[in-house]
Parts: structure tokens; sequence; C-alpha cells
DNA sequence: TGTAAAAGATAGTAAAACTATTATTTTTTT
DNA sequence: AAAAAAATAATAGTTTTACTATCTTTTACA
């Protein structure tokens, strides 16, 4: 199992000077991600990051607007290299559902890594997409975020399971909704699992969660999909609504 | 259609006084609702609050704790709410399903309203919990906010949600998450169709997007929960499991 | 070696999130 | 109806955050 060196490329909207290139720069996503995992983005301020990295404030802030669109990089960040370790793990694989069963597998974090990059703690910024992630479009600017390109690469990767699934079903009627749907739904019940256990069925033992939460998506993926074309021998009726009643 | 009144009871450790006994109380509710539907929260402040209703700072401090507890507040007030027009709307209807579509109708809020208190802007309120409702529980106080029963009415909600799934089919393995997606599949469907069209398959078209949000909910839901029982002639086979590869 | 860009150091502003104090009004009790 | 209690209003103050301005020093590199 070798680790590649992976490159991933952050929106150029998301910096004013690209921190990846520079020493101050990679400190800055090494510290934040390790301080935001510890105390949360409410309590994460640039003044604490600047005593932590023996820096001033303002040299922050010639990174990054402020400290929402540092938060906004670092998922970018993160939804980059899942998209990279999807591109990987499947590139030579044939079937479709095969496929799409990996992406299930990375996004519910149960994959076996195959990137480090020195200085992003992978597991610690997963633990903020699941923890913080959410705030990145629930509040009033969002639609100026989403011109200047800040969704970019959710949108992308939610875009990537969407083809797979028409490509699975080509009559699936909600490809966008299942796509995103599955993704919140990992983040969900990982989260859950921690802190809000009545609201998922699945369990924080074992080191088996992970794993949980993808059984939990692949039932939930592969029911949606077929649900309505298998039922009675194949035929293509719509069985289950008349069943319902 | 009778607008009906409900006494929607709020959990205690909420408020420090109950703001529904008492005029300065409802004023806060009533502002509060309409200030943040307008300006969402981060922007939303006590002392702007208090302008607004030609009160003082302190004199709503004297009601919740922090702006925090208010806005859980008004979602449990919201959720409450919810489960008050599930419990009129399903109380003489004996098929489980039917009971179920009609809770998939009243959380995509597609449903006729039946009740309504003067001091609250259901309306405002829905939008609030699609745009913000996230944040109440993605922050590092989470579990100390569960203990105080912050999230009750919500898992309350959920719950019974996944009894009626269980009732449907009792072999269902996951009544909990499936519960807990189809309440956030309907509001992040709700909010992708305004902010993020990319994300989901719903269009905010013709006054018909919560029908439309409905139609996705029982189209999941129901295909999750029967995918798995009635493929090859009812037998309760895992004939989709094999389909997939 | 010189120049430009980056980084550091220091100081300052405006607003938010409270808290304390006191005065006034309203409500309740006797 | 008067006294006591509670709620509200008015004012002022503290700490922290988010951000800006300015100036000096260091570093990169041509």
């Amino acid at each position: 199992m070798n680790n590649l060196i992976i490159n991933i490329k952050v929106h150029e909207g998301l910096y004013l000077i690209d921190p990846q290139t520079t020493k101050l720069g990679r400190r800055i996503i090494e510290h934040s991600v390790r301080m935001i995992d510890e105390m949360g983005m409410e309590c994460f301020t640039f003044g604490k990051l600047s005593k932590e990295i023996n820096s001033a404030e303002p040299s922050i802030y010639r990174y990054f607007e402020n400290k929402h669109q540092l938060f906004v990089y670092l998922l970018n960040w993160y939804w980059e290299w899942v998209a990279a370790r999807i591109n990987l793990n499947t590139m030579n694989i044939e079937s479709a559902a095969k496929r799409l069963k990996i992406v299930l597998d990375v996004i519910a974090d149960s994959a076996k890594k195959n990137s480090s990059i020195e200085f992003v703690d992978e597991e610690a910024l997963h633990r903020i997409v699941v923890q913080e992630g959410a705030k990145a479009y629930h509040h009033k600017k969002v639609d100026a975020n989403n011109k200047e390109g800040f969704f970019l690469a959710y949108k992308q990767l939610c875009e990537k399971i969407a083809d797979l699934v028409l490509e699975i079903n080509p009559n699936f009627p909600y490809p966008r909704s299942l796509a995103s749907t599955l993704v919140e739904t990992a983040n969900n019940n990982l989260y859950f699992a921690q802190h809000l256990p009545r609201l998922t069925d699945v369990k924080d033992e074992e080191n088996r969660l992970s794993q949980s939460v993808k059984d939990l998506l692949e039932y939930f993926c592969f029911g949606i999909i077929y649900a309505y074309d298998f039922t009675k021998n194949g035929k293509h009726e719509k069985t289950l609504l008349s069943l319902q009643n």
C-alpha cells in the first residue's frame, strides 16, 4: 500500500495567497485544522491561530479574507481529496455498481487511505467536515459565495455520484437528490452515532462505525435505485406505489 | 378548514421565563422570528432585537440565557408544532403507510396548515428551520445541550417516524436513520432548490416546490422500506444485493 | 547586491456578547 | 388602598472578536 503523492488543487477564489505554496501558508493550514478540530469553529479565531504559530494576525489575513473563507478552503481541500481518492480507486473498475460502492466507501471514510500530505491531518479534517461542514452554506451569503465558486468541489463530487447512479439506472428520476442525500447521510450518521444516538441505528463501537455507515449507505442507495424497477419479476411497474395503500 | 387552537409546549430548559406567558416574551418571539428570517442568525443580535421592540437588552437576557438558547427555543417550538399537526392529521387513519405519507406531507410543508398562533409567523419560522436548523447541533457544546434536553422535540419526532416505519415493515433494519434522513432530506432539498440547484432534482418553480419534495420523500422512503422485501415475488430475499454486482 | 514581496510588530476601531446597577412601572398580596 | 414583590427600563461598563492601518524587518531571487 504505497502512499501516493496526490496534488490537491483548491479553487482560486478561496484564498488571497495559495497557502500550499509557502511555509507560513502550510503552517496556517496545519494548525487551523488541528485547532478547529479541537475547539470548533465558534471558538477558533485568527488571533489564537497567530499565537499558536508564532505569527501575527495581519499575516493570516493576507492569506484568507476571513475565518469563513479559510473554513471553506479547508472543506474544499477535503472534497478535492475525496474526489482524488475516488478517481484513484475506481479507475480500473468496469462495473458502475462496483464503482458506486467504492464511492460510498470513501465518503463513509471506511476505505483505505492512500495519500498523505504532510501538513494536513486528514482524519482531523474529516471530523471537521462531519461536525462543521453544514455551516459552509447555511447562511445568508450562500448565493454570493456560490457565485464565487465556494461549493464547486462539493457540487462536482455530487454530480459524479449522480452520473454513476444514472449509469446504473438511466430511468432513475432523482440522481442529484440521491447523491447529496448520500453524502449528507454519511456525515449525519457518523455525527449522530457520537452525539445524538437516538437519531441513527449505527453504533459508535469497536472501530466499526465507518463500516456500519457504509453498509447503511449501500442499503439506502441500492434500495432506492432499484426499488421501483425490479419489483414483480423485473417489469418496470410502479408496484410499490400501489402496495403502500 | 378551521384554524384549531393548538397549544405549543416547549421544554423548560430552553428559557428562563416562559416567553409565551408574557407580553414582552411574545414580542421577543414574534420579532426574533421575523428578524432571523430576514437577516440570518449571524447578523441577528439581542441589541438589534431590543431596539426593534423598544425594550432593553438586559430584559431579553432575563428570558433567554443567550442568542443560541433563543434559537433552539424557536426550533423546538417548530418541531412541537409539526408534531401537533401530525397528530391532528393522522389520529383517525388506520393504515400506517397512509399515516407515514401524511408525516412526509407535513415535514415537506405541503400539508394544509391548520393552526395559527397570532404571535408566530410559521412560514418564516419554517424558512429559519430550513436555512439555519443544522446549526442547532453542529458545535462543540452538543453533548451538554443534549443533556439539557435541547433536542428533545426533534428526537421525539424522529422516533415517531421510526415507529411508523417499523409498523409498516417490522424487519426494516434502519428505522432511526431513515427517519432522520427523511427530515434532513426534506429540509436540504427545499434549501438546495433555492440556493444550490445542482444538488437536487426538485425545482423552485410555480409554487410546487413543497409538493415536489413530498414526491421525492415518498419515492425514497417507500423505496427503501420495501426494496429488499418485495423483490422476487414477495419472498424475503436479498435479491438486490446480488443484482448490484 | 539590490529590490520587491512577504512577514512581523504594534496599535487601534467597531461591534457583539454579555453583566452590573439603579430607577421605574406593574402586579400581587394583605 | 397601601405595601411588598416582581418585572421592566435605562444607563453604563467589560471582554472578546473581527478586522484595519502603519511601519519595520526579513527573505527570496534576479
